[in-house]
DNA sequence: TGAGTATCTGACCAAGTGCTCATATGTTCA
DNA sequence: TGAACATATGAGCACTTGGTCAGATACTCA
């Protein structure tokens, strides 16, 4: 019934079950625009709970809800100072990872039919690599 | 109340709602686990929807549906030939995508302290560019 | 120490997701 | 045309997810 010679070969091929599940969980991570804004904000400048919250526009709980998970997936460090807990981008990955699916959606726009409704401008700087934490005026 | 001085023009740099919104889509395609799979072995060869049922042990429905999420996100192309529709990653950006995830997985076992109870050996070949659609015995 | 501030956590709930089953659509070939 | 096959689609359901609210924890400073 099969249309290719080596299902066996093929298949054991394949990642296995563990990578399976953690390259998952670290799209699943991503797959979520409260916390691609997170990313995004963080990319350019360390912070603190409070002020992701107030940039954003967002409640203070459910930042640090997304920003445990962010921690879990070892996307952000944290570092202390004083009652407030800065949070940073934990490796270049997640940049990469910005820059790569922006070009994807990019050249997905490219070979879209255009919506007739469809905005048109949008601010679409490529994903850089993220600024030295600024330094913070800590009260 | 601000630890900085620049909120208006940090706010004003990021992302704007329409990039993220289509960042975290293309994100949470790739965030389950069967998804994965099929772009996997989709890296791999070009197979219909029956064959990678069959290699992944899915249901055939099941495998439909998560293809079109994929189709929809432009992650994979179709192609048909007779009865059977095969499918292919439609453009290089998931296996790149893929290779970076992998490269943030590895540096994250290396960081996280060592479980007790796991496994140790695991398959990790990094992900690499897909190889040309094999040529298929079409029925 | 205790008030004040910043962050985290758990319970809860509305919304979203992924699977299965049944059925529809589309293609081939006798 | 109609049977057989391959794939797609819709409904239904168990499970997950992301937010809010209330309360806990942690740190600072008078």
């Amino acid at each position: 019934m099969s249309t290719w010679s080596d299902t066996q070969d093929l298949a054991s091929e394949l990642f296995d079950r563990d990578l399976v599940t953690e390259l998952a969980d670290t799209f699943k991570v991503l797959g979520d625009p409260t916390r691609v804004r997170i990313l995004d904000v963080l990319s350019r400048q360390e912070l603190c709970v409070g002020d992701i919250a107030t940039v954003l526009g967002l409640g203070e709980s459910a930042v640090s809800h997304q920003l445990r998970l962010l921690r879990n997936a070892r996307l952000v460090r944290q570092r202390r100072a004083g009652q407030q807990i800065f949070y940073a981008l934990d490796d270049h990955h997640v940049t990469r990872l910005f820059a790569q699916a922006h070009e994807h959606v990019q050249e997905r726009r490219g070979r879209t039919v255009p919506q007739p409704g469809a905005t048109g401008a949008e601010k679409s700087d490529p994903p850089r690599e993220p600024a030295p934490a600024a330094a913070e005026q800590e009260r």
